[in-house]
DNA sequence: TGCAAATTTCATTTTTTTTTGAAATAAATG
DNA sequence: CATTTATTTCAAAAAAAAATGAAATTTGCA
């Protein structure tokens, strides 16, 4: 049954209305582009958020009028995110995508994975900060030295909150 | 003394390590682009955050190499966040800028300018999707209704961490 | 194994965002 | 108040990010 068109996809199964489909979208299109992600990434989990059963990839890119390419990209993101998973399907070789909604899990790979590269990374840089003080100089030493202070506690306060904010999502 | 070049400037006062300078600058680039904000805008806080004395915009962007457009609209938005404060300084008619160093009254307004607001729109959003909902078909809207009540709990929760974030944040 | 369906990859195109630079505006000085 | 200096605005250019689509690869099936 390789005949799979839109037209089959939308009265598969419940098109539980497609209002509703579309204001999801509308919302972690949003959501998602708060956090950096782009647009084809909130609409595929807007749409799949919404849907009762899982769909395949070739599915989710004519529903949404998106390029395979992107669906397949969108798809590694949220992977990569832990946002969707995959489930099998009897008889179908495709593999079928469906939302992660438990968000505290999904934020927290969030962090760890988009955030906490950046914070190692801006410990290094403070580092580099200190060694290339400008030697001497004694009256404005001190300046600096509390700006740099001022950073290694920015980026310590950061590295410690932000890991806790998703154990504090009490959804 | 209207001759103020890119040379006068430099010499003018305890250039302060240009190494730290660099690293300041790259720093805050990488972390304004975290917050979505373009390049400039962390380009100009990561100049003044280690300047010890304010400086006005042309200076800004002759010494970042940018334009004094750029430069305009970087500290427009600097100045909406209350990154940056302006100085007087006597006899001169140019506004002088410096950083705001206490990061948690940043990060304050950035959550109040910055994300409530969308936090806002998504709540009505949410209404607008249970107006939406199917009427009838009794079996699947279990299904939505939860799914819908998960979307508000996590308005909900965000609205009320995010706020709380910064004040959390001992620095 | 060989084939066809499914997916990934990636050079190119499109779209979006940011920067520039010059004109318009505003502000201060003589 | 005319002029110079500083700043803002905004259309156009440049740069960056995302989407496309077709070729390459992978995968499961006969």
């Amino acid at each position: 049954m390789p005949l799979s068109s839109n037209l089959e996809t939308q009265s598969d199964h419940a098109v539980g209305g497609r209002e509703l489909e579309l204001e999801s979208i509308d919302f972690f299109v949003r959501l998602m582009s708060m956090l950096g992600m782009p647009r084809s990434v909130g609409e595929i989990y807007g749409l799949l958020y919404f849907s009762q059963d899982s769909l395949p990839m070739d599915q989710i890119a004519s529903r949404l009028g998106i390029s395979i390419g992107s669906a397949s990209q969108g798809l590694r993101t949220l992977r990569a995110l832990k946002a969707v998973k995959t489930a099998y399907v009897a008889g179908d070789r495709r593999d079928h995508y469906f939302a992660e909604t438990e968000f505290r899990r999904l934020f927290s790979t969030f962090i760890k994975d988009e955030i906490m590269p950046h914070l190692d990374s801006a410990k290094e840089r403070i580092t580099r900060m200190e060694e290339s003080l400008p030697a001497g100089e004694g009256e404005d030493l001190e300046f600096y030295l509390v700006r740099i202070e001022k950073l290694r506690r920015l980026t310590k306060a950061s590295g410690r909150l932000l890991p806790a904010l998703a154990g504090l999502l009490k959804l």
